[in-house]
DNA sequence: AGTGCGACCCGAACGC
DNA sequence: TGCGTTCGGGTCGCAC
């Protein structure tokens, strides 16, 4: 599940091995994993090269010379690279080969990724990038802004933090987290929240996912072989997945709840 | 407009 | 053991 950390750090990866190279061949194993015209989307990258890689919330934006391609690699998206005359193994879906005999792979155990290559000029137009919020190590991520954006928001905080909209890149781990760091129970209602708490949201994303950025993200471990990269973050994790062990702050029991569908863990005691 | 929920996927975990 | 069932998780699109 790769979030905001997980990204950046495939994007620093990425940026190291790929750029410069000539892709002389695509393969689109899965077509429904491109949005864009899937009969064109080949064409258009045939001969060109990666110049450049930037990122938007959880999108990452491969910059060519006359397109740039989008990629969202919602939960278990991963980038491999490896030797054009590696066999192709199952679960990879989109395939770039490079002039000097290398892959970029893209592998999707779930299929749930999206591919969409668009022409530079609608880079502005583009709905999903114009729509996100503001990004966790942003300035002008205040908790006024956030107070802002919640005030006629009657949905729990924990779903809230989720809307891309407003914070942006922020998934279900790092929502856990920052709540258990601003000690706010994540049934709140995030109209409600005050100022204080509302800072203590800014301070939490930004100190979470800083700390996350620099130790690679917390669930891509499986990076290691191809990509170097590993997700070392998991160790600082409080709450996330720690139903039923001890809060690290006063002892209690962490809980497990679900809310808007999506697990939530938090510690009764620290988040009333 | 805001909200709620199913759909998209498939491997892992679970229940019997 | 082996089968069938449930779960998870980001985002979109549809219904209310």
């Amino acid at each position: 599940m790769p979030e905001i950390a997980e990204v950046e750090t495939v994007r620093q990866t990425l940026i190291k091995q790929i750029l410069n190279k000539k892709i002389k061949d695509v393969k689109v194993l899965y077509p429904k994993m491109i949005e864009s015209d899937a009969s064109t989307f080949k064409k258009d990258l045939l001969n060109d090269e990666f110049i450049d890689i930037k990122r938007k919330g959880k999108w990452l934006i491969f910059e060519l010379h006359n397109h740039y391609l989008l990629s969202h690699l919602r939960m278990e998206g991963k980038f491999f690279l490896k030797n054009s005359n590696d066999e192709i193994v199952k679960h990879e879906h989109i395939i770039f080969t490079f002039a000097d005999q290398t892959d970029l792979r893209y592998h999707d155990t779930r299929k749930f990724g999206r591919m969409n290559l668009i022409k530079k000029e609608e880079i502005d137009n583009i709905e999903c990038l114009k729509k996100q919020g503001l990004e966790p190590q942003d300035k002008a991520l205040t908790g006024l802004y956030l107070q802002e954006k919640f005030k006629n928001k009657k949905l729990p905080i924990k779903t809230v933090l989720l809307d891309q909209t407003i914070i942006s890149g922020l998934g279900n781990i790092y929502a856990n987290e920052v709540l258990f760091y601003a000690q706010i129970n994540p049934l709140k209602k995030a109209s409600l929240l005050t100022i204080e708490e509302c800072n203590k949201i800014k301070e939490g994303s930004n100190l979470i996912i800083k700390e996350a950025i620099k130790m690679g993200g917390t669930t891509i471990k499986s990076y290691t072989s191809s990509l170097g990269v590993t997700g070392r973050f998991q160790t600082k994790l409080k709450v996330h997945k720690k139903e039923g062990q001890l809060c690290p702050i006063c002892n209690t029991k962490i809980k497990k709840i679900k809310i808007g569908g999506r697990s939530t863990y938090y510690c009764p005691n620290c988040q009333k």
